[in-house]
DNA sequence: CTAGGGTTAG
């Protein structure tokens, strides 16, 4: 840097300089200062009596190369005010590249329309930047039309629709845009995989990530870091956690995010031991951690019941300077939620230096309810409606509250304030894959078409597991009816429907594997403890949290969840 | 000098 400033000054110390060389030796400062030291770039760019366009380019390379900055915006903005020079391909690329990282949605739309007036639209570089762009503000039908109208695509385009989608949470347009890529003769390759990938651990689709991993041996797409970080994450989210760590034992080389997709593996399917193992060994493998890392660690102690352990690694955590974020707090209040220290889980919000999101508040109320702490819930509950007003969810804890406490007036007036402001309950929702087509139950619905063997089943199920003792119960149950009534209902659950249709279509020891978008409730888990004996499958569930696997009357949870 | 990728509480 200390040379750069030197020609520098020794350019403009010599006044006599025909302009042109003036020009092409600042730029040519400005070139290798622009990774080195962005600011002095820019003040250089200023000084350049004409600077080309590639001077421009270069400054917003440098300062994409830093943390988020709207710097290239402010020189695009200058660009078009003086009309000169003109913008070419690489400064729209950056420019909108800027927008995605901010994300600067209007700037960003702004930018659409300079892209259609400078006539580079057909551009690919162009196209695939401002199509990264709306998936990154979530707008994915824009995104799509982009995409639509391109007349041709390259692997990278098709990357970036696939791995637009599966950020979204549009697992299902991201697997289906993934086959008909395949129709299109366009070979994908690792980036393509990795999204895809993604989208199965999202889905919880295995067959599938099975098949995918498969895919990329065959077609030897090469597996590098990032590829095999997602096969572990998906493997551990699709419920196969050995094979998640049989993958990640097999890495060459493992960064931080590949160290915590195996140690958040580990806490998910609650095996903390395990997790704070792995966490060990990855200091001695000198790999730094991260606050994800330092998530999966609190979180394994959370599901683990380790208050003691979390703490240690809560100032290991401070020691380390990982500053703590909402999610790390979460962690804590959940740790001492779980372990039932309600009082302290309440103080240590009280603490907490940032105001406390719902989902900490939502973590201690479930707490309280558990613990049949009525007056607390209540007050606990009018932190969450004040910060949430409109979310159903709230209601439908607050109701289930006063039905632990059979307090069935309160639970009448929250259903019915419920109902007057138009909210409706998330239905529970599960799916099992059966020859790579997934099929989704929603509670008390029977509309798949093979619904009538489903019922056979279930009524089978329903017989064999009351006749072993098992008592239904009931307070899971929020409607104001006969006990009789929400028996029926709780046999309606999407996971006994899912468990039901496993139980239909495959044979042991095939294991049932079922995804569910909220959480268990207490009588559909003994259920599905007592299925696991009495027909001797293993039954593994993922909930919205966490994985409990059902052997032999026993789950992995050990009734902690 | 340009576009697409892996880990994130409850």
């Amino acid at each position: 840097m200390r040379v750069l400033t030197q020609i520098h000054a020794h350019i403009l110390t010599h006044p006599n300089l025909p302009l042109s060389t003036l020009s092409f030796g600042l730029s040519k400062v400005l070139c290798f200062a622009a990774y080195r030291n962005v600011h002095y770039a820019k003040t250089l760019l200023s000084q350049i009596p004409y600077p080309t366009i590639f001077c421009y380019n270069t400054v917003m390379r440098g300062f994409l190369s830093q943390n988020p900055s709207p710097e290239p915006i402010f020189l695009f903005k200058k660009l078009v005010q003086r009309k000169f020079p003109l913008s070419n391909t690489f400064t729209l690329a950056f420019v909108l590249k800027c927008c995605s990282i901010l994300p600067a949605f209007d700037e960003g739309k702004q930018m659409h329309k300079h892209v259609i007036a400078s006539g580079l639209g057909k551009n690919l570089f162009v196209r695939t930047s401002l199509l990264n762009f709306y998936t990154k503000c979530e707008e994915a039908e824009l995104a799509r039309k982009v995409f639509d109208e391109m007349s041709e695509r390259n692997v990278v385009a098709w990357s970036a629709m696939i791995g637009g989608y599966a950020k979204m949470g549009m697992v299902n347009e991201a697997l289906g845009l993934f086959r008909e890529m395949q129709k299109s003769g366009i070979e994908p390759d690792g980036v393509t995989m990795v999204s895809v990938i993604s989208a199965c651990a999202m889905a919880g689709a295995l067959d599938l990530g099975k098949w995918l991993h498969t895919f990329i041996d065959k077609k030897r797409i090469k597996n590098d870091l990032e590829v095999s970080t997602a096969l572990v994450n998906m493997y551990a989210k699709c419920g196969w956690i050995q094979k998640a760590k049989e993958v990640f034992e097999a890495m060459p080389v493992k960064d931080a995010k590949a160290w915590s997709s195996m140690i958040v593996g580990f806490a998910i399917h609650g095996l903390a031991r395990e997790a704070l193992e792995t966490f060990a060994e990855m200091g001695k493998a000198k790999v730094e951690p991260n606050h994800v890392t330092l998530i999966g660690v609190l979180s394994a102690c959370a599901h683990g019941g380790l208050v003691a352990e979390g703490r240690k690694y809560w100032s290991i955590m401070l020691e380390s300077g990982i500053e703590p974020s909402m999610e790390h707090y979460g962690c804590m209040v959940d740790l001492f939620c779980r372990t039932n220290q309600i009082e302290e889980a309440h103080e240590f919000i009280n603490n907490m230096p940032i105001p406390p999101n719902p989902a900490i508040w939502r973590t201690l109320f479930v707490s309280c309810k558990k613990n049949k702490m009525l007056h607390k819930g209540e007050i606990v509950a009018n932190h969450l409606f004040q910060l949430e007003p409109h979310n159903p969810e709230n209601y439908i804890l607050l109701s289930s509250l006063y039905a632990s406490a059979s307090d069935w007036v309160k639970m009448s007036s929250v259903r019915r304030q419920m109902k007057e402001r138009g909210m409706k309950a998330i239905p529970g929702c599960s799916s099992i894959e059966i020859n790579g087509h997934v099929h989704e139950f929603v509670m008390g619905s029977w509309s798949h078409p093979e619904a009538k063997d489903i019922r056979e089943v279930l009524s089978e199920v329903s017989g064999r597991v009351q006749a072993i003792g098992h008592e239904p119960w009931i307070a899971a149950v929020l409607q104001n009816v006969g006990d009789g009534e929400k028996r029926d209902a709780l046999w309606e659950h999407s996971e006994r429907l899912a468990i039901a249709y496993g139980l239909l279509k495959t044979k042991a020891p095939v294991v049932i594997r079922v995804v569910k978008n909220l959480r268990v409730c207490v009588d559909c888990h003994e259920v599905t403890k007592s299925i696991s004996r009495l027909y001797n499958r293993e039954i593994i569930v993922r909930d919205r949290i966490r994985f409990h696997r059902f052997v032999d009357g026993e789950c992995s949870c050990q009734d902690f969840w």
